[in-house]
DNA sequence: TCCCGCATGAGCAACGTTTCCCAAAAGGGT
DNA sequence: ACCCTTTTGGGAAACGTTGCTCATGCGGGA
């Protein structure tokens, strides 16, 4: 016995027909565009509602817009990310567009996958968090299709931009860490070589707004960077080295670039037989979720990226409007939010 | 002065045309079809890559595939997630499948609105991982696309599914917990009223398994659950109300049903100045990546999302080449991770 | 009365693919 | 030399929309 026939999606010809009206007619009730009397509207409509009817994606794209945005995320591991999307889908919940992620895409060749995936799919937008492809790349997706640039600092005008101001956070936190008394604070930041993402990435912006506000603060001999990786392995090896030092040039305070650096700090205190804040004071950066949990209660950095996520949608909107706009750059202040884990060095 | 046309993009035609073939033939090149002599698939591959051609996805999903599978997952927060979309991401990494995500969708009406965008972009399968959706809508999904439910237990033959022994993972935790020891163990688990999803879903099966182990072990007069919800709030709460209790009565252990429940539990316990794992032994469920941390190590029960993410992708696979398959279920078996925050109780 | 403009509708050609078909040519067995 | 099969290639019609162009009918101003 053959399984029934799958029934054949209902599309906009059997809508016109259920209502007696051309498609072009239904089309336009559909759009909302000019040209269909009052009645003509109530009749289509009625007939979309009995018969189920949705349009349908892909064939609108041929014709022009796909109501769909893309947004890559680096890594949907780090918990800061959500909070981007949460800005994006909230901004995007009452109009037509539907956000669609990229899976977790470190590298720029699974970037460059999920990106041309996007374009291949028609997507009218793009949003891209703290993408690693080189400028080039970027414009190339510009080029393509509406972009907006979050987390990373430079500027094109192809597309348009949202970042945190980085310097600002690592000042923030060397002068909360300077003023419980602190001196001697390490930093430990993502190594790059790339000379492009030196200039263009928020771990390189950090790392410089440390070295400036430790001379703010004539600290510059206490500077003291180690280079390894925003990952909790890399917070814990940075954190081993520094901890290995005698007790008179031993850091009293960890600046942590980002709070996944920051648990692998912790894991190494902790390794080490010591306790924060007793031993050490860990800052983090981005005020993830388990900054919070009671257990860490990490001193943190936020840069609301609900925020963030918002202005992305308007920069897209306002490019899918209008693409031959200037391009726009938009840099968000953040917060320090101190918990446990900072308090006065004991001497 | 006007911004320069956009380059139109690159068609089949383009592609025909310039290695001097028929639309036909180029198609067929690239799809591999049969019927294209050896010479004829090296003409059209150098036009493919001379003019960087990219086949529209839109377009060819008007006539079938779209080559794009759909993962709805319920939190992006909950760290437990992103090891299935490994899983599924690594099975489908060398086809030419892309996988998209739908974007946090708590709550039956968003869980309707982003599969049914799917259904509209023509997406050639859709995982679900642990839907809220009554079964009826799971049905109309998975007669409009290829599907498969990942972490709930009702089945269906128009879907298959992949779930986790949630009662097997409960009996590993009170297992592991009488063997150290305790009787009076506690779960918090997820109120759920709605029959189905009493029925189907796994919070409810794990407070079931609890039960059932709690009797397997005599301890059914110590049978002790609160039911607030799976979230970070929820285990604070539901601590709480555990922790007002005398001494005597006060358990010695809680299971909580999800990691992040855990997380409200420690941050009770440690608001009423008492001590993990001294005072109350805590387990979670999940295995996510914050368990790990040092100040948190969390024992919890290992689902294995990475296998729950391959499996999936397999049947999906399976059932885009074959639509009228009977349907699977397929069961994984966790594994207990023990770590720190369990203890012999101090009596 | 005539003509113009506007509101209302429909016809039709795209958009970029795939696939069903058919034609021509090329082998292969008598 | 003939027919039959297989290979090789292309023409053209879909798929579901949109937007251009055009036809009709109506009212109003001259």
């Amino acid at each position: 016995m053959e399984p029934p026939a799958r029934p054949r999606r209902v599309t906009i010809v059997d809508v016109a027909k259920h209502a007696g009206v051309s498609t072009t007619a239904a089309s336009k009730v559909l759009r909302n565009a000019y040209g269909a009397s009052p009645e003509m509207r109530a009749k289509v409509r009625r007939a979309i509602d009995e018969l189920g009817y949705r349009p349908h994606a892909g064939a609108r794209g041929l014709r022009g817009q796909t109501y769909t945005i893309g947004v890559m995320l680096p890594d949907i591991r780090n918990p800061f990310f959500p909070e981007i999307l949460d800005g994006v889908t909230a901004s995007l919940a009452d109009t037509e567009y539907q956000v669609f992620l990229g899976p977790g895409c470190n590298g720029e060749k699974e970037e460059a996958r999920v990106t041309e995936a996007m374009i291949d799919r028609g997507m009218d937008g793009i949003i891209l968090v703290a993408p690693v492809s080189p400028p080039a790349h970027l414009e190339h997706i510009a080029a393509s299709a509406p972009t907006v640039v979050v987390g990373r600092h430079g500027k094109s005008p192809l597309y348009d931009t949202v970042v945190d101001d980085d310097a600002e956070g690592a000042a923030l936190v060397v002068g909360h860490l300077t003023g419980l008394g602190h001196r001697r604070i390490a930093h430990i930041e993502h190594r790059e070589t790339d000379p492009t993402r030196l200039a263009e990435m928020p771990n390189a912006r950090r790392a410089d707004g440390y070295r400036l506000a430790m001379r703010a603060h004539g600290l510059e001999e206490c500077i003291n960077v180690i280079s390894t990786s925003y990952t909790q392995e890399g917070g814990y090896l940075g954190a081993k080295e520094l901890l290995a030092r005698t007790a008179t040039v031993r850091p009293t305070a960890v600046f942590a670039g980002a709070d996944i650096v920051a648990m692998g700090v912790l894991d190494a205190v902790s390794e080490a037989g010591l306790s924060v804040p007793g031993d050490l004071s860990v800052a983090g950066y981005d005020n993830t979720t388990f900054a919070a949990f009671a257990p860490i209660s990490l001193t943190s950095v936020d840069q609301s990226g609900r925020e963030m996520g918002r202005n992305a949608v308007r920069l897209l909107l306002e490019r899918i409007a209008d693409r031959s706009r200037n391009s726009t750059q938009v840099t968000l202040s953040p917060t320090l939010v101190p918990r446990r884990s900072t308090a006065r060095p004991t001497v």
